[in-house]
DNA sequence: CGCTCTCTGGATAGATCGATCCAATCACGA
DNA sequence: TCGTGATTGGATCGATCTATCCAGAGAGCG
């Protein structure tokens, strides 16, 4: 047993908050979900709460990273990969009765305004994810600053995919963001072939 | 003055629950900008502040709505209101700190696995959002089920754009969404006059 | 005027919030 | 074996939360 309980109350407070948000979930919840107690807490965590809610938001966030990152890589070519991402976040929304989805999006709208050490938090989990997806096309051939904005495009759509399953409870978004997706990556392949302007 | 008490409480909660989402705003607060007492909220909503919730989800749900379809009206054509949209979305962003962005993403993060009744205020939101813009894809000529992926998905990307925007304090995830918006609005356009498979 | 219904002022209850305290317990090296 | 620092058990504090209560002010109508 010895000392995970550090573990244990990040893994409590990243359930709890990507279902419940921040200011929705109490310590004494997720306290009872680990299995500690306050000293424990304040102990591992000396900022407290949102001491805590860094360590989860940072901690999410790689791990869904690595995650899409798996999933990614098993993809024969950047298309397929993409799809299967978004194929994958369908699955797990219906799976868990739409309560998981993006690990970090409720506690980011939340501190957005109100919150400036855990929006940085949030930001520098986007960044990481926008440089990685931004690397994966950047390997196919798509030039930088394309890369980038395609990165930030199938982030969008699947964090707007997320939002409206979650309200609606449906899979249907996420299959509309899938085909845009799609679309939007094939193109810039395509008119790699063909530097010029796109016929229109 | 009479009662306009009611209005003023619909409006402090709009914009505190936008920016602070809905467990994050105390009814104090809402209270002390809407210059109410308790007495009258609990009047007007015996619910409480739940009740309170799904009349506000409901206002700026509409409201948000009709300044959206204000702003494709005055565009000469789909693909520059799609357009028009996301730059005034990003407009308002920056004009406002990054706080005020979509009315309901927040508090609809927060309730979709916690309270049913504000999850289905914000899906009836949502799903009118998803309606009018199916319609306007139609009245392009844009078969329905199309114009109805092409509304799901410009209103991901919008709500994507909100979260990323938002955390990271920029407006270049709402300039790629709009990029992306633009494209995929325009491929549908495009293949109304080539009935047949797309060329891959 | 007097009745009634709508609405508000303000105090307060009861629960829960995040946070702190100190003593007890544990692991581990000297 | 002793001691030292890391960790935990559990009570408790003050603040804040949502909600309720009742008396009183105001408008409309007979």
């Amino acid at each position: 047993m010895a000392t995970d309980t550090r573990e244990r109350l990040v893994e409590a407070g990243s359930r709890l908050f990507q279902r419940q948000g921040l200011a929705g979930t109490g310590i004494k919840q997720i306290l009872s979900e680990a299995n500690a107690q306050f000293s424990s807490l304040y102990h591992h965590f000396p900022g407290g709460k949102d001491e805590l809610a860094v360590d989860v938001i940072r901690a999410s966030g790689l791990h869904y990273q690595q995650l899409v990152e798996t999933v990614w890589d098993a993809a024969p070519d950047v298309v397929t990969g993409v799809r299967a991402i978004f194929e994958g976040a369908a699955a797990v929304l219906e799976a868990t009765d739409y309560a998981d989805a993006c690990p970090i999006a409720t506690v980011a709208l939340e501190v957005a305004s109100t919150n400036e050490p855990l929006r940085v938090a949030t930001a520098e989990v986007f960044d990481a994810w926008t440089h990685a997806g931004t690397a994966r096309f950047v390997d196919s051939g798509v030039g930088a600053a394309e890369s980038r904005r395609l990165a930030l495009t199938v982030i969008a759509l699947l964090e707007g995919a997320f939002v409206l399953g979650r309200a609606t409870r449906s899979v249907e978004p996420m299959a509309s963001a899938a085909e845009a997706a799609v679309t939007v990556v094939r193109r810039a392949l395509d008119l790699l072939g063909s530097p010029a302007g796109s016929p229109q």
